[in-house]
DNA sequence: CGTCGGTCGTAC
DNA sequence: GACGTACGACCGACGT
């Protein structure tokens, strides 16, 4: 008999304080629900509703009505809710097939399991969940107790199995059907009494549990055999008596249960509800809780839901909604107090970890608080946070973004350690791992869009951030544990802790760093520009006939197509008209000298507007340097973006763009050191692919727009023409997004035909390329999702839309992530690695950016070549793939400049 | 005067 | 609609 071992009670915290009043309930009927069975039913019973988001709800909703139904109905029974464990049991020791051959859980109904239990946990409800004790026993074992202590019994459940619990005391109940099932409606179902009913199973077993019986014997025989013998041991003692059955074939199943003895035995054994199971459970613990109305709250806005909670919802007294009640400032020794775990003073049971939710909203500003209702304000607060951040608390601490917790706490100076002993629940990145399309995840879209709630805005003044930081704070504490506890359900933590939490103390040094912009090479460059910019627009107006706004594609479109009456043939259209954009301006340059000429200036009016303009302004005047912001919670792949400035999209392909980057430099003494990944996207892609030309490609250090080439086109590798090399690399480039023939056939200026029949033949080359394709896109249609190397999501409902072309989308969406995404955590994961090598070498080379492939380090400049030791080491090595991750070196005065 | 959608262009 | 992920400038319509 294998260990019994409790793996986990939970219920809501308030029933820990119960008091003895309650405790005096015991005598109440009990109600048993086997929440397992009911969500399975559920799941099967309902249609398939969804969230807007594609969160499938359908059995959470069964779920949650029928345990509302029954508050409703049964106000005096305490319910508690059984859950099975996944894993061995005692019956999978005794017969191995047991439940073996049953369906995989459908994916749908798995991503419902964790909802299912925080609504019902949330709704107060004790739940039972032992580790390697199926519900049935745990029924069982607790329906015996009870009944022991004369309480009388209900079961929820729609398993027949549990028929066999019936008794005076004890009835089933089927809410669906609204089915109640006592001693007398088993007898009519079985053909027996209840303490028969393993009996007609054992014989008969059971095809959903794979439980075998006697071969050749059906429920019909079973039941005739049990009604006359009772028992199995019985019929076995008086086999013979079978022939005065009147049964047909007598002579047969006798012989079928004489050879069947064994499996009548097993049989017997496995339908038996084990009820005398060591449950480890105090009965203390039992006891419903009161309803967790911020946490109900969040799960029906989450879950779309309005009908089944609003018996909870609106019943309960409104000023418990947790708005923050009281504000007032802290005593630095009170806020000390709280934070060193001596919190019972301030309200706070003892033994329990402090949990500080951290709101700022100016930097002096920030709030220490002890719960949704009670709200500590207190100056000093950056100090007791960065306590908190450098895990010297140990208990939780909430934020709403790590990184600007960095920024405000000065912390973002140092290397910070990785959380010590305490928690960081960082609600902008736990929303961000959970679903990272989701339009903001800032405390405020989080308030508003889950506990419906605008939190104040900082309105400038001292008594508006406080009020702001209070209310901050408050949502912090309400949304962080369920984001917390959703991410763990989605199995998310490792993401978030291992990768997220720690890319953000990475990225909270790279921006306190900055880098060296040189101002006076952008004011040179932009002198040239203008001087140029200037000269096209006389000689444009000339052309024209007029002077127009030339960045006015309405005033452009009229001066090419109506006043110089330029060919229309072939120009994309757009939603106001036909575009004005290089492709078409290109296309018109050999009819007319104007198109060219505002091609030119359009280029240099981009560097100057967003690169010059743009930048000057951001330069620290006192450091020379720019600190761009790293967000990490945009793309909805995972990957970072960059603002105030992007400096993720500073030119580097035509000469004049590198007038800008020539701007950026090292500092004294220093020299630039880049580390890319080679075509990472495409090795990604042959490693997920599997695909074995690819992998060939890949290993033998083959240049892959060659081999591409020489597939695609036909022709000997060194036959490759430049042509043909760069014609690959735009298929390459496209198939990684689901470029489609049309695409393609502009891209290369071909037909449409050759373009299709070159994609028809990369597919072919390379048929595991396609065969991924299918199947990625096929999987995301059924989880709702896709995922990344390191299990990061991205959800994708328009992969069932009826609408094509949003479905198209999806798919593209669907087939790109992965590469892009696997790409993101590739070079997340390798900036961490760098930083901690770096760290440990005691290497004085900082990192400076991270563009996406790239990474770009401020080097002493007699350091160089050790750091880009340690740098390539780090990034080839930070995953074991199928490909070799390659990473190229280069080292410059200037971002420009780099060899 | 601010906001927002459309268009364009820069990066990977 | 037709190639994935971003940010941002400019225009011009619209609302205050």
């Amino acid at each position: 008999m294998p260990e019994i071992h409790v793996k986990r009670i939970a219920w809501t915290s308030r029933a820990t304080v119960d008091t003895p009043s309650r405790m005096s309930a015991a005598r109440d009927p009990l109600c048993l629900v086997d929440g397992s069975g009911i969500l399975f039913r559920a799941f099967h019973a309902l249609p398939p509703l969804t969230t807007r988001q594609g969160l499938p709800t359908g059995a959470v909703f069964g779920v949650t009505s029928m345990l509302t139904k029954l508050v409703r109905e049964q106000p005096g029974s305490r319910i508690v809710v059984v859950f099975d464990t996944p894993g061995r049991t005692f019956r999978d020791d005794v017969y191995s097939e047991y439940k073996a051959g049953r369906a995989e859980t459908p994916s749908d109904l798995k991503r419902q399991i964790p909802y299912v239990k925080k609504m019902v946990r949330a709704l107060g409800f004790p739940v039972l969940e032992i580790d390697g004790v199926e519900a049935d026993d745990v029924i069982g074992t607790l329906t015996t107790a009870a009944v022991a202590e004369g309480r009388s019994v209900d079961i929820v459940t729609s398993d027949k199995d549990m028929m066999q619990l019936v008794g005076p005391k004890v009835r089933l109940i089927d809410t669906m059907k609204d089915r109640v099932t006592d001693a007398d409606r088993v007898r009519e179902k079985f053909g027996v009494g209840p303490e028969h009913v393993i009996e007609v199973m054992g014989l008969m077993g059971d095809s959903v549990d794979n439980v075998p019986g006697v071969n050749g014997v059906g429920e019909k025989t079973a039941k005739r055999l049990m009604a006359h013998f009772g028992t199995i041991a019985a019929m076995y003692e008086r086999l013979d008596e079978i022939d005065d059955l009147g049964l047909r074939g007598a002579a047969r199943i006798k012989k079928q249960l004489d050879e069947g003895r064994q499996d009548a035995e097993t049989s017997r054994f496995l339908v038996t509800i084990k009820c005398d199971v060591e449950l480890g459970v105090d009965e203390a613990f039992l006891v419903r809780g009161d309803p967790d109305l911020p946490a109900l709250r969040e799960l029906s806005s989450e879950l779309e839901f309005s009908s089944p909670l609003k018996d909870f919802l609106t019943d309960g007294p409104q000023d418990e909604v947790p708005a923050v009640r009281e504000t007032r400032r802290a005593e630095p020794a009170e806020l000390s107090a709280l934070l060193g775990g001596e919190a019972a003073s301030i309200g706070l049971a003892a033994g329990d970890a402090p949990r500080i939710g951290a709101g700022h909203a100016l930097a002096a500003t920030a709030v220490g608080a002890l719960d949704a209702d009670e709200v500590l304000v207190t100056e000093s607060a950056p100090d007791r946070l960065s306590d908190a951040l450098l895990g010297r608390v140990g208990g939780t601490v909430f934020v709403d973004d790590l990184k600007t917790a960095l920024h405000a706490t000065g912390l973002d100076a140092h290397d910070t350690p990785a959380e010590g002993d305490g928690v960081i629940v960082d609600t902008l990145l736990l929303s961000y791992v959970l679903d990272p399309s989701r339009r903001g995840h800032t405390i405020d879209a989080l308030a508003k869009d889950r506990l419906g709630r605008e939190l104040p805005a900082d309105g400038g003044d001292e008594g508006a951030a406080i009020a702001r930081a209070a209310a901050v704070a408050g949502a912090l504490l309400e949304l962080g544990p369920g984001l917390h506890q959703e991410c763990e359900s989605a199995e998310l933590t490792a993401l978030y802790v291992g990768i997220e939490l720690p890319v953000a103390r990475s990225l909270a040094k790279i921006e306190a760093r900055g880098i060296r912009v040189d101002a006076g090479v952008l004011e040179r460059a932009a002198q040239e520009f203008s001087a140029t910019a200037e000269r096209l627009e006389k000689e444009i107006h000339d052309l024209a006939g007029a002077p127009f706004k030339i960045q006015s594609t309405v005033q452009l479109r009229e001066v090419l197509f109506e006043r110089l009456k330029l060919p229309t043939k072939g120009v994309k259209k757009g939603k106001t008209g036909l575009s004005v954009n290089a492709d078409v301006l290109a296309m018109l340059a050999d009819k007319h000298p104007l198109p060219a000429k505002v091609i030119e200036h359009r280029g240099l009016s981009k560097l100057l507007s967003t690169y010059v303009t743009g930048l000057l302004p951001l330069i620290d005047p006192a450091t020379g340097r720019v600190h761009t912001s790293f967000n990490q919670a945009v793309a909805a792949t995972g990957r970072l973006s960059s603002s105030d400035p992007n400096l993720q999209n500073i030119p580097v392909r035509t000469a004049e763009g590198r007038r800008i980057r020539e701007a950026f430099v090292p500092a004294p003494g220093h020299v630039f050191l880049a580390a890319d990944y080679s075509q990472i996207e495409l090795r990604v892609l042959a490693h997920l692919t599997e695909d074995p030309v690819l992998l060939d490609a890949f290993r033998t250090g083959e240049d892959i727009h060659r081999r591409t080439a020489a597939e695609v086109f036909e022709v000997d590798p060194v036959d490759v023409t430049a042509e043909m090399r760069s014609r690959a690399k735009v298929i390459n480039f496209g198939i990684l997004y689901g470029m489609g023939a049309h695409r393609l056939s502009g891209e290369l200026a071909i037909s449409m035909a050759e373009a299709a029949a070159y994609i028809q033949r990369y597919f072919e080359r390379y048929a595991k390329v396609r065969e991924f394709a299918d199947r990625v896109v096929a999987k995301g249609r059924e989880d709702g999702y896709v995922e990344t190397l390191v299990g990061r999501r991205r959800y994708l409902p328009d992969l069932t839309s009826r609408e094509q072309g949003r479905r198209q989308a999806a798919e593209r969406m669907a087939w790109n992530s992965p590469i892009q995404g696997t790409a993101a955590d590739i070079i997340k994961l390798a900036m961490l690695a760098v930083d901690r090598e770096l760290a440990r070498a005691r290497s004085p080379a900082k990192m400076l950016l991270q563009v996406h492939d790239e990474l770009l380090f401020e080097v002493p400049q007699p350091e160089m070549t050790s750091t880009g030791k340690i740098v390539q080491k780090c990034m080839e090595s930070v995953v074991e793939f199928a490909v070799p991750l390659v990473v190229d070196l280069k080292s410059g005065e200037n971002w420009a400049a780099l060899k």
